[in-house]
DNA sequence: AAGGAGTTCAACCGCCAGTAT
DNA sequence: GATACTGGCGGTTGAACTCCT
């Protein structure tokens, strides 16, 4: 026996809803909650599928939804979301709806990506082929690495959070002292193809070269700081290759008394580049983040720790490589 | 001003996974 | 385990809108 349909087809609306039953389904769902969708037309009045119903609540009518013009920050963060996330950054920006940021990927994101060179599936440059000068075989170059390095990002922010807490304990216990938590990480580097984005987002890309010409390519960190150490032994492992990643042997970083991630202490720092974070682009579209403060991901104030439980929470959830942590 | 082409986006459809019975 | 139900997701459609000639 097939499954029945969700509700009875014959003799339902189709179609743009009108004030009328926006104004009903609204009103039903304030005073009940929405309930089972399957019955809530009926009670409601409408004359609709209770999918159709659910559609138009999530995608129209909830009260907490986002709309109009989708601002940098925005259409940054749904770029990065989509090469760490694939199809379903919506899910993490909380005041747009799937539909709205499946749309806007489509019919915006997408193509602009197309008419930069790059591939919208696989965030990378397109047709390099052709032409080999110095700057498409960067171009290729960067653009490999920006796929790897947006992994790492992912498991950087996870770790860093556990490796931080590790050291802390360590240190209490043999040093006997009370160690402060941690200053947040240095921002990482934002992606090569968002300066690109920015750059199109302003004014028109013509010669492709000349912004890339002006990246510090993510392999090529600042040395801004200078570090204490105290011994210990800390690596990170990627699992797929067996490389150590950013290796720090026998130190635990520390300046002004705190201790620093390891992953980020070793230059991980790109102070050239201007377009917000990639950390920063997450925080302003973080759930009930409005009012709150700016940004806390990137500080260890009180506010953090939900946005570090809400981060933990979504990159334990992704289906990315692990990789080791060795102590 | 008119109308054809192109674009946007709300809404729909079918499929699927998870859950309840 | 089979069936039914619910909600989510990706792809598609078509009306409304904008742009261009």
């Amino acid at each position: 026996m097939g499954r029945s349909p969700c509700c009875e087809k014959v003799g339902l609306k189709k179609g743009s809803w009108k004030a009328e039953e926006d104004q009903k389904l609204l009103a039903y769902i304030e005073e009940h909650g929405h309930g089972s969708w399957r019955t809530l037309p009926a009670k409601a009045g409408l004359q609709r599928c209770g999918k159709s119903c659910r559609l138009r609540w999530t995608n129209y009518l909830r009260p907490d939804i986002k709309r109009g013009k989708f601002s940098l920050q925005e259409e940054q963060t749904i770029i990065q979301l989509h090469a760490l996330l694939g199809n379903s950054p919506s899910t993490h920006l909380s005041k747009r709806t799937d539909n709205e940021i499946k749309n806007y990927w489509n019919t915006h994101i997408k193509k602009r990506l197309t008419k930069m060179g790059f591939d919208p599936v696989t965030h990378k440059l397109k047709s390099l082929c052709t032409n080999q000068s110095k700057e498409t075989a960067n171009l290729s170059h960067m653009a490999q690495w920006e796929s790897a390095r947006l992994q790492a990002e992912a498991r950087f922010t996870r770790e860093s959070e556990l490796v931080s807490n590790c050291y802390r304990s360590q240190l209490q216990l043999l040093h006997k002292v009370t160690v402060p938590p941690p200053l947040a990480p240095p921002r990482p580097p934002c992606l090569d193809v968002l300066k690109v984005w920015q750059g199109e987002w302003t004014k028109p890309v013509k010669d492709m070269s000349t912004i890339f010409n002006g990246f510090s390519s993510t392999l090529n960190f600042s040395s801004q700081n200078k570090f204490s150490t105290i011994p210990t032994t800390v690596g990170f492992f990627d699992n797929s290759s067996m490389v150590p990643i950013n290796y720090v042997e026998n130190s635990v970083h520390m300046t002004n008394g705190r201790i620093m991630d390891p992953i980020y202490n070793s230059n991980h720092i790109t102070d050239s580049l201007s377009v917000p974070s990639f950390v920063e682009s997450f925080t302003d579209l973080l759930p009930n983040m409005d009012g709150v403060t700016d940004n806390v991901v990137g500080s260890y104030d009180g506010s953090f720790e939900d946005n570090k439980n809400y981060w933990n929470n979504e990159l334990n959830s992704m289906a990315l490589p692990m990789g080791s942590l060795v102590l």
